[in-house]
DNA sequence: CCCGTCCAATACCCTTTGGGTATGACCAGC
DNA sequence: GCTGGTCATACCCAAAGGGTATTGGACGGG
């Protein structure tokens, strides 16, 4: 599991359509339909549902969507810290 | 930025000493030491003092330590949830 | 019923990234 | 000034990640 990968999951999750997704994240569908394929294997769990009309999060995914933005708002504040001058531990 | 490099930062800060934690992650020092310049580049500032000694935390070493330990156990905890059968939501 | 459209998945290629080995530069202790 | 230990650099190779082209399947309009 990498951060990238999260942020493609957001993404994907937010859109439910991984070409939307692709757009958005100025990649192309392949490979974020394949990073997602890549993140579902390691997890051990299918993530969305898949049809021609989209993609839709199982009760899984809806939980893991939680954590992914919890880590994801944890690594911006990591950097938002260091950017300031001097120690102010905000959480 | 990635979780493999916030898990080789931890390391180190623990070791105090990029060629131990090199060990204690199974990889070799150059990559390792090549690693964490690049995530300082990154962040744009410096972590570690070195020195012929080893490295030693800067200020902002020690706080960005906590960040990423955190981020850590984000992810080691949303990984646990997603292994568990259905919804509980601990944090 | 067929065709066009939209979706995800697959196949294949190429660039970039990441780790390995060998070596250098630097400092401390003796 | 030699030795041992440290991090940094140079170079190589394998693996990962992204791109294009294409396939297969489902839906809707005619």
């Amino acid at each position: 599991m990498s951060l990238v990968q999260l942020e493609y999951f957001v993404a994907i999750a937010e859109e439910g359509n991984i070409g939307r997704a692709a757009k958005r994240l100025h990649i192309s569908q392949p490979p974020l339909s394949r990073q997602l394929r890549s993140l579902e294997a390691e997890l051990g769990a299918e993530l969305f549902t898949r049809s021609t009309r989209g993609v839709k999060l199982l009760p899984r995914g809806k939980q893991f969507l939680e954590h992914a933005r919890r880590i994801l708002a944890s690594v911006e504040e990591a950097k938002r810290c260091l950017s300031l001058p001097s120690g102010a531990t905000s959480s």
